[in-house]
DNA sequence: CGGAGTCTTGACTCCAATCAACAGCGGTGG
DNA sequence: CCACCGCTGTTGATTGGAGTCAAGACTCCG
């Protein structure tokens, strides 16, 4: 039973069942501000599953069954680029849904894969119905996240595909993988990065290596300590 | 009273209060399924607007008290990029929804432009709530048009912003302004192109001429026309 | 220790950006 | 009416930045 057990790569582990009752909180992700009663008697149970890095929570073209909320970690949405080749189209981490097309329940469009050791909550399809069903006001907490989802979407669009490549880079780790006040951010791969960015693997590296030699980001333990100022420089570009 | 008067540039003109059980049939945009006692009585009455090329529906930071249905004709919707210069986020045509921020009642995204002579609905946020707190149905049409939006975003994302320049040219022609059956489209300005394919306009001008040399394109009269099977071939570069 | 995968660096090529000039077209006003 | 102007589109010459190909260095693990 691997509750606290450390995750390896491309491992599955069932935590439990959610108590979604602690979900009705004001800060809840979804279920903010539902009664009790009816996430109490839930018709299929949400299930808490953690998940190691490289692991899939679904692929591309399957129908969709659950909807996915992210607790810890950070999941990315691939689709294949008509170019060829993979295209991360947007990274998702804790707060965000993930595999919002099971509302609907037509086929997912992206296949979904683990970046980090990642916990999420697993809603299958008919008890999101259900709950939907005696409490609409869960239909205006879907339609704002989806609006924050398609506010992403909007970003990777002006913000990680428009410009010099150095500029990109600068505004992923500001803009995209960090808090607006840290000035940390979780390393992505250089591969990860290529992919989200549209340009190739070696410019990536080349570009962080010259942040690195000017001081402007310190790489450790898979984490990236960066100069907000000097990055916010580099960004206009 | 400007009903079937041509459309000049950036001129808007009222046609008249929009007949919303005509759209409640199964193939209307949003209202689609909903009982016609709620669409006699709305609160406030939704408005059917022309529109000149180049006006604008909103502008970026206003607040959002309006959601439109496109009715006739094409919206840009534009942003500006941190690199400078405007990013077309992306184009919505007959059946789409522009501005969902009114859903939410927050800030306009992006400011909203008309590339051709359009028609829209313009229908106020009270009204939206209105209906919606009495048909709940209707949130699952803004819940499934907002996933079409946001596939949108996606296509943008994969298919107009990665691989050489050639090959986003012919995608953008073929996937986004044509049908899947038909082989003509409208002819977007080379600056529109340029700010949605985020290349210059020089080199979308000199890839326009390009496919028109080879036979695989014809412009006339705001129209294009072209050879599925050539462009098909380019769009995989 | 060895090997696979990831990251880095170098040398070269090439595509697209830049700078610049010009053609076409519609509108406006002398 | 024609000359002028602004706007859009086209084309050329040149530059620069990112892609490509190739070789090492590094890290993580078995």
């Amino acid at each position: 039973m691997g509750t606290n057990a450390k995750l390896r790569c491309r491992e599955v582990s069932w935590i439990g069942h959610a108590n979604c009752k602690l979900c009705s909180r004001p800060d809840g992700v979804l279920f903010a501000g539902l009664s009790n009663e009816v996430l109490d008697h839930l018709l299929v149970p949400v299930d808490q599953l953690g998940l190691g890095a490289k692991s899939t929570l679904y692929v591309q073209g399957e129908t969709a069954h659950y909807l996915f909320t992210v607790r810890e970690g950070l999941i990315k949405l691939v689709q294949d680029a008509p170019s060829g080749g993979p295209r991360i189209v947007r990274v998702l981490g804790p707060g965000s849904l993930v595999g919002m097309e099971a509302i609907t329940g037509e086929a997912y469009r992206h296949t979904a894969e683990v970046v980090v050791p990642t916990k999420v909550c697993r809603i299958p399809r008919e008890t999101l119905k259900d709950v939907a069903g005696k409490e609409p006001k869960l239909y205006g907490q879907l339609l704002q996240i989806a609006q924050h989802t398609l506010d992403q979407a909007d970003e990777v669009i002006t913000s990680l595909s428009t410009g010099a490549a150095q500029g990109r880079v600068a505004r992923l780790l500001l803009n995209t993988l960090s808090e607006p006040g840290s000035n940390t951010c979780v390393s992505l791969s250089r591969e990860d990065m290529s992919a989200l960015l549209s340009v190739t693997v070696e410019t990536v590296s080349r570009i962080v290596a010259e942040f690195k030699r000017q001081g402007l980001i310190k790489e450790q333990h898979g984490q990236m300590e960066f100069d907000r100022e000097g990055l916010s420089q580099a960004a206009t570009l």
